[in-house]
DNA sequence: AATTAATGTCAAGTATATATGACAAAAAAT
DNA sequence: ATTTTTTGTCATATATACTTGACATTAATT
């Protein structure tokens, strides 16, 4: 019998930046906006759906007040 | 007289992985296949020429041994 | 000095990050 | 209870990260 192990694509659902927008009352458009990508992105992103570029990600450290390790560092 | 700026294309030339990289002596294309990227594309982060996924600068610093901020945070 | 290894760079192709528009569901505000 | 805002999601399109192969140049080895 012949198994596939199928590659699991699903990244983890980023919940920090979602904690860091609210905790600064931001939408997901705002953030998008202040960023300058669509609100789309931004939701790919919270919901792990890709991989975004360190440039982007640093521009969302920046806007969240947040560094790179605490918003995208690996899970524990 | 019209005046156009022309947006800057050019990123910062990553010396810090190629530190980290010689501080362990490894080649680019040692790096490249630890993380599983071409050599190009080694050489062309440290080069400045793109903006690597999030992903891939995790994986670096995983073999390089050091922390998103220290590889890829904001230059000063 | 000659050979080998490492790096920088180019061109052409593929995979995927991101954009735009649209709509439904959930949450918040009235 | 209704309306409005926010979020999740889909489909199609575009820009660009990354690949592969090739070659020249620089740095190490012998």
């Amino acid at each position: 019998m012949l198994l596939f192990v199928q590659e699991v694509v699903a990244i983890a659902r980023n919940v920090r930046i979602k904690a860091a927008r609210a905790a600064l009352d931001m939408t997901q458009k705002a953030l998008a906006d202040a960023v300058g990508v669509s609100r789309q992105t931004i939701n790919a992103i919270e919901q792990g759906e890709y991989n975004p570029t360190i440039k982007l990600c640093r521009a969302i450290c920046r806007v969240l007040g947040k560094s790179l390790d605490e918003l995208f560092g690996e899970e524990e």
